[in-house]
RNA sequence: GGCGCGGUAGCCAAGUGGUAAGGCCGGAGUCUGCAAAACUCCUAUACGCCGGUUCGAUUCCGGCCCGCGCCUCCA
């Protein structure tokens, strides 16, 4: 099957290229600047591209995945040195609780996760040829700056009009943009090596240009190419990158190639919370742990975050956690009731492999849907419209069974895990005697005890669920 | 100002030239000593506004209003 995907370089939605021979599908996404817990936001991002990253998978794309870490900026050195921590030990922390958070969400592992830092050497004879080709100069403060006049093409990604770009005469604000303090021919010229400042402690490198650090679209580029080749199928990351980030990464690739840097542009809308943009400020910056401690489930986050169309802003909200928490509990149940149709055991049907036939689907319409243009909402609607059509205990065993092969395939791609455990919290043993002995009052059809006793193990913090023979302890 | 995205029921969110998926919430019933769960069922005069094209527009075209994003390192 074929995916359809809109793409920001020609506006247009274009059939990916049908998977053929040995040709691995390339993928590069910007991935994160390691200064700080991950937000939502970065996620919501991640996980559209690692539904992608997935689908590409199951339909055969054979896709090679490159996601790079940032882990030079002056961000990241501003902060390491607060903290009184080497730039290198500061950047793997935070590296390692991305991967956590990662792991966690249940993405798959790029093939590749680049560090700028790792590739300085790539980035420095990118520029060498940037100035011997004429489209980079040192500017009088030393650093190398990118000759946005020099690369004809310059704007094309974002269809920006090169007279005003000369001047670049407004900022977001529609006010006059004070150019003087830069060193640079013209406003729209970009760094490409900023030489050492005194602020910049150790971390500089050596350059035929002096000792410094690399700008921050470079890594990009050369690792891409090294990674990718100099054309690759597909570069993604979140809209605020569409301008100047990969305007820039295309400026600085092909003006050394002369080839299309990549095939396919794809940028995800951003995470509004509460109908507002997300901002420290506003105190509605939300990281992994922040969601988790709040008591919702890792795929109810997963959930929510990639169900609203990438192609628009999505607003979260702990509503929509609760619809999502909801919703994953009906697949739950529709799967729960094939299982037992089919006789088969959770850890069967979450150890089955992803397998799409594309002629014997019984999901057409989820295929239909998600392979048009990602459309993940859309896919959503037509995966519950035929699971409510379902009656399990009409169906053979063999059928129960087919469905469920499918559906893995299904959640697969969305990675979603949608067998949900039983709470397994330790109840302490106070509170076990407590729900024993109410349990026997009941028994014994003394309610008012029993009663009472519900009462005290409510005003500890836990909850009784009875069943037919037994029940359950649950923390308030 | 430039470029772009969007306005669908209480909330979220698809989609279509012939009166509109799905999820959540809500409600009813069954069941259970109570509580919850579970099961079954159900609801809604929802397509920003104004014109145009059309037999017919939420869907196409034009205008307007409103919200949002980017426009020098934020996914």
């Amino acid at each position: 099957m074929q995916i359809q995907l809109s793409d920001s370089l020609t506006r247009s939605v274009k059939p990916l290229p049908v998977p053929e021979g040995q040709h691995h599908f390339g993928v590069y996404c910007c991935g994160p600047t390691v200064y700080g817990p991950a937000h939502i936001g970065n996620f919501r991002t991640f996980l559209v591209q690692d539904v992608l990253h997935r689908l590409l998978e199951v339909l055969g794309y054979s896709p090679y995945f490159v996601r790079n870490i940032t882990d030079v900026d002056d961000k990241t050195i501003r902060q390491s040195q607060q903290e009184g921590l080497s730039l290198q030990a500061f950047t793997e922390q935070w590296t390692k609780i991305f991967h956590k958070d990662c792991t966690h969400l249940n993405m798959l592992l790029p093939h590749e996760e680049p560090r700028a830092t790792a590739h300085i050497e790539a980035q420095v004879s990118l520029i060498q040829k940037l100035m011997d080709k004429g489209y980079a100069y040192q500017g009088s403060d030393g650093s190398v700056y990118y000759k946005v006049d020099a690369f004809a093409d310059y704007g094309k990604l974002n269809h920006l009009d090169r007279e005003a770009l000369q001047t670049q005469s407004t900022t977001s604000s529609g006010s006059q943009n004070q150019a003087d303090e830069y060193d640079r021919e013209c406003v729209a010229d970009f760094a490409l090596w900023k030489l050492h400042k005194e602020e910049d402690g150790d971390n500089a490198w050596e350059s035929p240009w002096g000792k410094g650090r690399p700008g921050w679209h470079i890594e990009c580029s050369a690792m891409a190419m090294q990674y990718l080749g100099e054309t690759f199928d597909l570069h993604g990351g979140g809209v605020d990158l569409c301008f100047p980030h990969h305007e820039n990464e295309i400026a600085q690739a092909e003006a050394v190639t002369g080839k299309p840097f990549a095939h396919h542009w794809f940028h995800i809308a951003h995470l509004m919370v509460e109908g507002q943009k997300m901002s420290k400020s506003l105190g509605n910056l939300y990281t992994l742990s922040d969601i988790l401690e709040k008591n919702f489930s890792v795929m109810a986050l997963r959930y929510a975050l990639i169900a609203g169309h990438y192609h628009q802003p999505l607003n979260f909200t702990f509503d929509t956690l609760h619809a999502a928490s909801s919703a994953l509990e009906k697949l739950d149940k529709g799967v729960r009731a094939l299982l037992k149709q089919a006789s088969m055991d959770e850890a069967v049907f979450e150890g089955l492999k992803p397998d799409y036939d594309d002629g014997a689907s019984l999901f057409p319409g989820f295929w239909a849907r998600i392979t048009d243009d990602l459309n993940v909402p859309g896919a959503l609607g037509e995966l519950f419209k035929a699971i409510n059509s379902l009656k399990p205990d009409t169906l053979s065993s063999e059928e129960a069974t087919k469905l469920l092969k499918e559906l893995a395939t299904v959640f697969y791609v969305l990675g979603l895990k949608v067998l949900i455990d039983a709470p397994t919290e330790d109840v302490p043993e106070a509170i076990q005697l407590l729900a024993q002995k109410r349990w026997e009052a009941k028994k014994n059809k003394d309610f008012a005890a029993a009663d009472s006793l519900r009462q005290e193990l409510e005003s500890q913090g836990w909850k009784v669920l009875d069943s037919k023979d037994g029940y359950t302890i649950e923390a308030l």
